[in-house]
DNA sequence: TTCGATTTGTACGTATGTATA
DNA sequence: ATATACATACGTACAAATCGA
């Protein structure tokens, strides 16, 4: 909004400048107030730059989840709220999220046997390249994709749990459809990361997203090992919150 | 590597196509065996593009923490394994990280009094506006940064805790010469999100990285709050395993 | 040490495609 | 259909950093 003077040779590019400026701008309510960011041509005569050096800010603000364009539209403020996802001993997710949704929902997008990769065979203690079935789903919180999911279980002791989740549409249910009457999450390691194509498809992401992906074993009630999986939260809906069941 | 006919008008643009190219040929191992990538005019000689087209494919793939480039010597192949951090109830850094690194390291960049902020009062058990000491400090592994972090502590509770941090270079330490004996975690948070520019500086990341943040409760065995304390671990350097002590 | 070649970074210009209103 | 606005892609020029002769 200031006539703010950019520093042309001073070792930082116009376009971070520019980022900057757009970015404090935001943050104190100056500009976006109604959601959206003038058109580019008219940033680029405001700072009396070109309109690529404005493409440039626009595009690192998109990165960092500050900004969204759209072709034809405009360029937008971005503002979100998380949902908190409670990983504990025993996690599921509808239970989870259920006092911060309407409705959640978890699809089935392909299921199938294959050959167990190594770090599946490992966490599931079979021998490598034992047949297992995965599971690919997709979960939603009001219609909003919030994570997905690829789950790995033992052929032999989980035959038929593809056709199981599809009637029930609930991993508890369908595990407890052959016999798993309650299970516990023994480990979960979690990392972040970009996501992936098929993330930014799936989870309806925009470019340069951010997922946060969950590695966990369950285990049944006398510890052996039932389910592997590894699970993409998008990172901007989504936080996790670990809960000690004893505190 | 493959003379691969790029689709123009396909509806997805030269630079993604070429991006994508780039990335599976790394993958596959097919270029960047030397851990560099040929200069961007020979690519966009190779790809019969102009050499912006392949630079926006560049930028992407440096987004994604795939390359980086490097003014006047190249573009380098990222190649990384990260750490992993567990968090415990009894979480302490260098205890954690231990087996895995030669030398671990917490340095104080700053500390002082403040009023608290409203999260770290509610999370302390504090009134709005208590006085609170901050330390902000930053943990390296082998030199490298790892995380930064700000910790609040009650002021009136934990009056010089600043500088038993100075002489003990260990929180846990200089919590120990404050009396207290022992404490755990009550509740931790995770959230991931781009790298502010102060997270980019401190853990020496690059524009477009992604930091794992935690948010954390301490209780000294009594219960009550002590700490509460905000981290940011570099997540292309971090994974973070949760441990049940039971288990 | 200096110089030049190489390579990436920045900034401008122009044209055209595509989506939206 | 037209105007608007963002997306892609080409071209050119020069700056800045690196490296080897």
């Amino acid at each position: 909004m200031t006539g703010a003077v950019l520093e042309r040779k001073s070792g930082v590019a116009l376009w971070r400048q520019i980022a900057d400026l757009i970015r404090s701008d935001i943050a104190s309510g100056v500009a976006g107030q109604d959601g959206r960011l003038p058109p580019e041509m008219q940033l680029a005569k405001r700072y009396g730059v070109n309109r690529h050096t404005v493409r440039a800010a626009i595009g690192a603000l998109e990165q960092e989840g500050v900004l969204r364009s759209e072709q034809g539209r405009g360029t937008f403020v971005r503002r979100r709220k998380r949902l908190t996802y409670p990983i504990r001993k025993r996690t599921r997710f509808s239970a989870g999220l259920g006092s911060q949704a309407a409705s959640t929902r978890t699809r089935l997008l392909e299921s199938g046997p294959e050959a167990a990769p190594e770090p599946v065979a490992e966490a599931l203690g079979l021998a490598a390249g034992s047949q297992v079935i995965r599971l690919e789903t997709v979960s939603e919180a009001d219609g909003v994709p919030v994570s997905r999911a690829t789950s790995w279980f033992d052929a032999q002791r989980f035959a038929g749990i593809d056709r199981a989740f599809e009637e029930h549409a609930s991993i508890t249910r369908a595990l407890a459809s052959c016999g798993v009457e309650d299970y516990v999450r023994a480990s979960t390691i979690i990392e972040a990361r970009h996501a992936s194509a098929e993330d930014i498809e799936l989870l309806r992401l925009s470019a340069g997203a951010i997922v946060l992906v969950t590695r966990a074993v369950n285990t049944a009630a006398e510890g052996r090992p039932i389910q592997y999986s590894e699970t993409r939260f998008a990172a901007d809906r989504v936080e996790l919150r670990i809960e000690n069941e004893d505190a």
